[in-house]
DNA sequence: GCCAACGTTGGC
DNA sequence: GCCAACGTTGGC
């Protein structure tokens, strides 16, 4: 079982949009980096928490707890000519890029990024590196615990 | 395979 | 709206 940082724009898809939706589930789709999408498809397992994170907002930091809640498969939004997500080098039959689900868990106490940053315990967290820039970053089981508690 | 130009992210 | 950081693209 891992631990992930998932970042979202509150604007466009918020922690308590997850919440609202059908079975408080949704797919992350629109995830364009590959870095992000290896995590997605090769390393996140049904079960592993998500920290909710929202950025590029007044206030940013982690608003909830989610869990994945399916295996990866392809992101449907590279075949739709539509989508701002399209992707016209993308088949059905050779996908490039892949998400998974993702289910509200639990509510905590928001925590922000000024918050997170006055720790030096978490000093080594990818998210507080600098010029970090990823939508989705691993989390250790330490700075988990460590965040659990603040 | 290098690297400059360009685009995006995201905190401030 | 600014800007630093960094990923991607494309010409060579």
């Amino acid at each position: 079982m891992q631990y992930w940082i998932m970042k979202s724009e509150p604007d466009v898809f918020s922690f308590d949009d997850l919440k609202k939706r059908p079975g408080q589930k949704e797919a992350w789709d629109g995830v364009r980096n590959y870095q992000a999408r290896n995590f997605m498809r090769d390393q996140m397992k049904v079960g592993d928490i998500v920290l909710f994170y929202h950025s590029s907002c007044p206030v940013p930091g982690i608003a909830g707890l989610a869990k994945v809640a399916s295996k990866s498969y392809p992101d449907p939004t590279q075949f739709d000519p539509k989508s701002e997500y399209y992707d016209e080098k993308a088949t059905p039959e050779k996908p490039r890029w892949f998400l998974v689900d993702v289910a509200y868990y639990k509510d905590i106490p928001f925590i922000s990024l000024e918050e997170l940053k006055k720790h030096k315990e978490l000093e080594d967290m990818r998210l507080l590196q600098k010029g970090n820039r990823l939508s989705i970053l691993p989390v250790s089981p330490e700075e988990y615990k460590f965040i659990m508690k603040l």
